[in-house]
DNA sequence: ATGGTGGTGAAACCA
């Protein structure tokens, strides 16, 4: 039985609606996580997304500023939660629970902070708050609950490995490729015994990169990416990983987001 | 070393 879950930071849901439109009807995933949707959850388009077939939708919302929400053509538990992280009300997490054949699966979405440009938290509430953030998310396991299979998504905003940047000694003092952030996820990743299902997919040397700057004056030129968006599942998962696709067009869609869809496919 | 672009929501803040 195939299962596909999506992850997509859209940087505004209401102003890139056609495109997530456009993506669900061509790529018709059956689970899609977005984040930074910017946007209050009573303007949120769910009629647009009922109408495609998603007809489940969980949402974690607030104004201006980040937001998540999880779009589902398979009915949905009653058991989604939005955890608080750091102590301040954010929207930067949401996760939901459902059934695929036998198994029963939590799929987190993750909105982690960005951390602001100065890599030294003395000087730098942001940066602080992102390595806290971090810290927390140590506590959370892929096994944390009895017969219960994990699915973890999102923009984590950090590239974790030498060839998540296009420059790896160039990025070392830059905020997402910091060592004390990629070894805090990493230590996230491998305490919680999640499995990187990207890097599962395509090992390393292979460069991978989900995200490219708005500021280029040539993106795809310049190709000067960084991966910043993840999909991690729990080892009985992984075991069932058919494919991961990174869905690099989209980057030059009309009006785009600055990071593009990823697809993970599960045959289980 | 610097500034480059984009979103929200109407100025400053964030990515």
């Amino acid at each position: 039985m195939p299962l596909s879950i999506a992850t997509w930071n859209i940087n505004s849901v209401r102003l890139r609606l056609p495109l997530v439109e456009h993506f669900l009807k061509s790529w018709a995933p059956d689970i899609l996580c977005l984040q930074e949707t910017k946007c209050p959850n009573e303007l949120f388009p769910r009629e647009a997304f009922e109408a495609l077939g998603y007809r489940h939708i969980e949402i974690h919302g607030q104004k201006g500023y980040h937001g998540v929400a999880t779009l589902s053509r398979l009915p949905l538990q009653e058991l989604s939660e939005r955890r608080l992280y750091c102590g301040i009300s954010d929207a930067r997490h949401l996760s939901v629970v459902f059934s695929h054949g036998a198994r029963t699966i939590r799929l987190h979405n993750f909105y982690v902070p960005a951390g602001g440009d100065e890599p030294d938290r003395t000087i730098n509430v942001k940066f602080g708050h992102k390595l806290d953030f971090i810290e927390e998310m140590k506590l959370l396991h892929a096994e944390a609950e009895a017969g219960v299979s994990s699915i973890l998504v999102g923009d984590l905003n950090i590239a974790p490995l030498e060839h998540d940047v296009w420059s790896h000694k160039q990025l070392l003092k830059i905020v997402s490729h910091t060592p004390i952030e990629t070894e805090g996820l990493t230590s996230v990743l491998s305490g919680g015994s999640w499995v990187d299902l990207m890097r599962q997919h395509k090992p390393e040397p292979e460069k991978l990169y989900t995200w490219w700057s708005y500021r280029a004056r040539d993106w795809q030129a310049a190709d000067r990416g960084r991966r910043l968006d993840h999909i991690w599942s729990s080892a009985d998962l992984a075991a069932h990983l058919n494919h991961v696709e990174i869905l690099k067009e989209a980057r030059g869609w009309e009006r785009p987001s600055d990071h593009v869809p990823v697809i993970a496919t599960f045959d289980l």
